[in-house]
DNA sequence: CGACGCTTTGATTAGAATCAACTCGAGTGG
DNA sequence: CCACTCGAGTTGATTCTAATCAAAGCGTCG
């Protein structure tokens, strides 16, 4: 166990006896809005669990929804598995974003949860959440904002598979990690990624290779630079470029060649 | 106007007096399992709007949230156009599905919607709807459940993208329509495409040739006969087991097992 | 140290995009 | 009534991207 893992797990054992109140994600959780009164109704039905290693799961395809959960450190991955044996990479999830929503049409799990990452969670009971809601306006409204911002993601992921050649969805999900990351107050520049080329590939829609390459490229490119896991976006503004769709414009002097 | 338009905005009409309570797709819908006393006062707030022209949209990309919309007849499509100017289907909608649900996360509208047929619809002011549905926990309920399914049929679009080839997707698309269909109480086997070949191309990531191709090929395999926008699926088991990773032909070694 | 998993790189190939031409049918107007 | 255009759909030829197959680096952890 490194020292940044040592140094996380103490200040979650102390939000962990603080509650939602003292969360640093509190903005962007759910009780974001809300009152601090009725934050102590939201608060008494969370339960806060014990550290999910990783490669633990949440809940796996098939099972009953019985709570959301919330990371607030780590990072999640969901994961369908086609009956032809392959994973399909629904979503990551960060700090801060609900784990569990693909139930929601059915009452059951569509896919699994699995930690990329040693991570803290909050556990949600969603009968009670719902409940709870009904009395409370503002957490009403917080949980559509929330169940909505989460429709968005799944909406640019798709957006982002469609019809966009390799290196403009790699592009894209370096930007828009990097944007998630920013918004939960880590640096979206310079960062190391929770999943493996193998995970990424599942949730870009390309092979494993072509991932691989995909970096490679870019920082050829001298838009990143990467070791293993490890990513630096040195040029924002041409990774955003490349990520809406412009053709790199071929300026005169560009080394490409890998 | 042909006659079965007329006959049907007879129906309109009538159920348009009549409210959710006589609603064909009332046990679809928003209303499902809700007591006739309460049923009242969600049928209060719905608008029930003039017939809207094919072509016409219901919101636009950057329009505020500020209701949602049902099919009661006729087919919408949700379009959101990148930046380079080209168009992703982000979905089809059919009677008794959620539109609008791309500006819970922002509040804003995200796509535009717009109408395959000339379609009836029924408005639900949103902000209304949350405040009813804290009052009334079944509503509460079913509106969860609608949400479910819409981000459920999000991840089928997804899962129907990624690492599937073009057949493979043309006859998920057609599976996957034609259940709906049958639960809307349509024939699932016979039907007419309420949209063109390049909205299907949008929607599945392809280039139009290639789903027009993909149709070809399907009905010299004796899958479905298709004749412009009229689709009949002939041999349900196959599109079936096309849609579902199979190999195509080869017939006599039993497909593969995972 | 050695074995294993993860990542990178290389060579080849399959599949879909693209470019282009042509068919068909509906609607228009001379 | 027919020639015309226009849009939607089909079909063909070619190109090019990314998958696949294969193998070699690299890092980590017993």
């Amino acid at each position: 166990m490194n020292t940044s893992a040592a140094a996380s797990s103490v200040i979650d054992l102390a939000s962990l006896r603080r509650g939602c109140a003292q969360c640093s994600l509190r903005q962007l959780c759910l009780p974001a809005e809300i009152g601090p009164v009725d934050l102590q109704q939201l608060d008494e039905i969370v339960r806060r669990r014990r550290p999910v290693e990783r490669g633990e799961w949440l809940f796996r395809t098939g099972d009953r929804l019985g709570s959301v959960y919330v990371a607030r450190d780590g990072a999640f991955k969901t994961v369908s598995t086609t009956e032809d044996g392959d994973a399909q990479v629904v979503g990551f999830h960060l700090p801060g974003e609900l784990i569990g929503l693909d139930a929601l049409g059915t009452g059951t799990h569509r896919c699994d949860a699995v930690a990329l990452t040693t991570a803290n969670v909050c556990e949600v009971p969603f009968e009670q959440l719902t409940t709870i809601a009904a009395q409370l306006p503002s957490l009403q409204q917080q949980l559509m904002r929330v169940i909505g911002q989460s429709v968005g993601r799944d909406q640019d992921h798709l957006e982002m598979l469609v019809r966009r050649q390799a290196n403009e969805r790699i592009a894209l999900f370096l930007h828009g990690l990097g944007e998630r990351l920013s918004n939960i107050g880590q640096c979206g520049n310079k960062f190391r990624l929770p999943m493996g080329r193998q995970d990424i590939a599942d949730f870009l829609g390309l092979a494993l290779e072509t991932v691989s390459r995909g970096f490679t490229r870019l920082q050829d490119d001298g838009v990143i630079v990467v070791l293993g896991r490890s990513v630096e976006i040195v040029d924002v503004a041409e990774l955003h470029r490349l990520a809406h769709g412009c053709e790199p414009p071929a300026p005169a002097a560009q080394a490409r060649q890998r």
